[in-house]
RNA sequence: GUCCCCAUCGUCUAGUCAGGCCUAGGACACGACCCUUUCAAGGUUGAGACACGGGUUCGAAUCCCGUUGGGGACGCCA
């Protein structure tokens, strides 16, 4: 049987990091199968039925950041709204059968049942008025919702593939409403026959839907369709440990994006909060593809850990291709630092990105980072970096000129050696050296190795440098 | 409040379904050391958890019950 998994969020903001995580494990569980023979597809679809707060610019924000993401889907995205004349089908035809039936109560009378449920300690909030009423008694001018008319009696079981078996008295579910006063469905209703029309067999989704399988595999049984199998995933908790949501603390990916975090270091990462495949961590998403699947997702909630998510991508950085890696870059110091870079910036980072890319974890760090070959002389010095130029330093800086100059080939290992040479013929040690050229060549103490520095920059650059520093402020 | 779910180091997790291989393993973060021209990376190493209480059993992190704690859901939102 082919595995189809969707993907359906609510175009109300843009896409955030549990949303992103739904969408991967559909995205690898339709894979999976995919490559293991059974086949698998999976779909977007857009739950825009909420005309109010559904905007293109979030439905391009879902598609920006899914395309990032490199999760591709199955044809076009599924726009729900558009299907609402099937939908409403769907509700007439249980009204015609006797399964829905229409109610005529205000907002007011509904606030006070709400109130009075719950101060008897009752769940089921709609009492049932126009359950068995004479549609005679309707009021006039009152347009009437259509509501399921669900078991009152028994109890309602989801074999959950994740959550594993989980029941409810019939007790609990009150009367869910499939179409409002105005005509439009409901999401409970729109859910259920779009993924019954669109041959969902595997809803992998947040367990905050969970109690939504109860009334979705109550209309599924009053239509006459089998349920899809449900996969309630944990949610992701913030810091303080209370569900993330776009309204608490949930980052756009594009927010990650931009904060410098690679896609793959995303997925690698969204996949560990949850999964688990005994004690691997660093998961590749062709590997992840092979292994995926329902029985190991974990049932309770993790803790989104930005630390962890640092680490892997610096892991992720050091295994990029160093010209995609300079390309990303580039983008950035363009647009930092106008009109400041170097003519052969683009070179250089080439030629040192492998030095670079050691030491960054992100690729903001990585840009930062980069600044010592991308701008122009004169560089700016930090504090730290002035103090290595006192007079100890620029003195031996000053000696260090000449040497330099004259060196016959200019690459990074002679350029240590020259350089040994020279520090020893003096009675110093290498770094006591080395820390007054980094000062000078990069205006920092921290950075790749000054040979391989002096390498990317050439001869001619790091004279430069160097006379700079030597002439004094 | 009612219903549902969850519970292993600070965090993510392995082990739980098929009880002994667990003096509980890995990863991140933290400490120390090594390497070393700085910083990273890497290596070695340290500290660090089965929420609690009862059962069942020769034996329980693993099975059962309860307690506590945490979370989610209770819309003519999705």
């Amino acid at each position: 049987m082919t595995v189809v998994t969707r993907f359906a969020p609510s175009p109300t903001g843009y896409l955030h990091i549990g949303g992103a995580r739904t969408a991967l494990y559909n995205w690898l569980f339709a894979k999976h199968h995919a490559c293991h023979g059974t086949g698998g597809k999976f779909f977007l679809r857009i739950e825009d039925t909420d005309r109010a707060r559904s905007t293109q610019e979030a439905v391009d924000a879902i598609y920006a950041g899914l395309t990032w993401l490199g999760l591709d889907w199955e044809g076009e995205p599924v726009s729900q709204f558009a299907r609402a004349d099937l939908h409403r089908a769907a509700a007439e035809r249980l009204l015609a059968e006797g399964k829905a039936y229409r109610c005529y109560c205000s907002t007011e009378e509904l606030a006070a049942m709400r109130e009075a449920a719950r101060k008897e300690g009752r769940q089921r909030m709609y009492d049932g008025t126009w359950r068995d009423r004479d549609p005679a008694d309707a009021p006039k001018g009152v347009d009437p919702v259509i509501r399921l008319k669900a078991p009152l009696e028994g109890e309602t079981v989801i074999e959950d593939r994740v959550q594993g078996r989980v029941t409810v008295a019939n007790a609990q579910l009150d009367d869910m409403v499939l179409l409002r006063a105005d005509g439009t469905p409901t999401y409970m209703l729109a859910v259920v026959v779009d993924d019954h029309d669109m041959g969902i067999t595997h809803v992998i989704r947040g367990d905050d839907h969970l109690t939504n399988a109860f009334r979705q595999t109550q209309l599924y049984l009053a239509l006459g369709w089998d349920a899809p199998q449900f996969a309630h995933i944990p949610l992701i908790h913030g810091q303080d440990g209370a569900k993330l949501s776009k309204r608490h603390g949930a980052l756009g990916v594009e927010a990650y994006r931009d904060a410098g975090f690679l896609p793959e270091t995303l997925r690698n990462y969204l996949l560990r909060l949850g999964w688990g495949h005994g004690d691997d961590e660093i998961i590749s998403t062709d590997q992840a593809i092979d292994w995926f699947g329902l029985e190991n997702v974990g049932k309770s909630a993790a803790r989104f850990d930005i630390a962890k998510l640092t680490n892997l991508n610096g892991h992720y950085i050091r295994e990029a291709d160093d010209a995609r890696l300079v390309e990303l870059v580039m983008e950035r110091l363009e647009a930092g630092h106008p009109g400041r870079l170097a003519k052969d910036a683009r070179d250089r980072l080439f030629k040192g990105m492998a030095g670079l890319k050691e030491r960054a974890k992100t690729i903001s760090e990585l840009s930062e980072n980069s600044t010592i070959y991308a701008l122009q002389r004169p560089i700016e010095m930090t504090e730290k970096a002035q103090q290595q130029l006192g007079a100890d330093g620029l003195a031996l800086l000053r000696g260090l000129r000449p040497v330099l100059d004259a060196a016959g080939t200019w690459n990074d290992e002679a350029l240590m050696a020259t350089t040994r040479e020279f520090a020893e013929a003096g009675g110093h040690k290498l770094g006591a050296v080395a820390q007054p050229v980094r000062a000078a060549l990069t205006g920092s103490t921290v950075s790749p190795s000054v040979f391989e520095i002096m390498d990317v920059l050439g001869r001619e650059e790091t004279l430069g440098r160097l006379d700079d520093v030597l002439a004094g402020p």
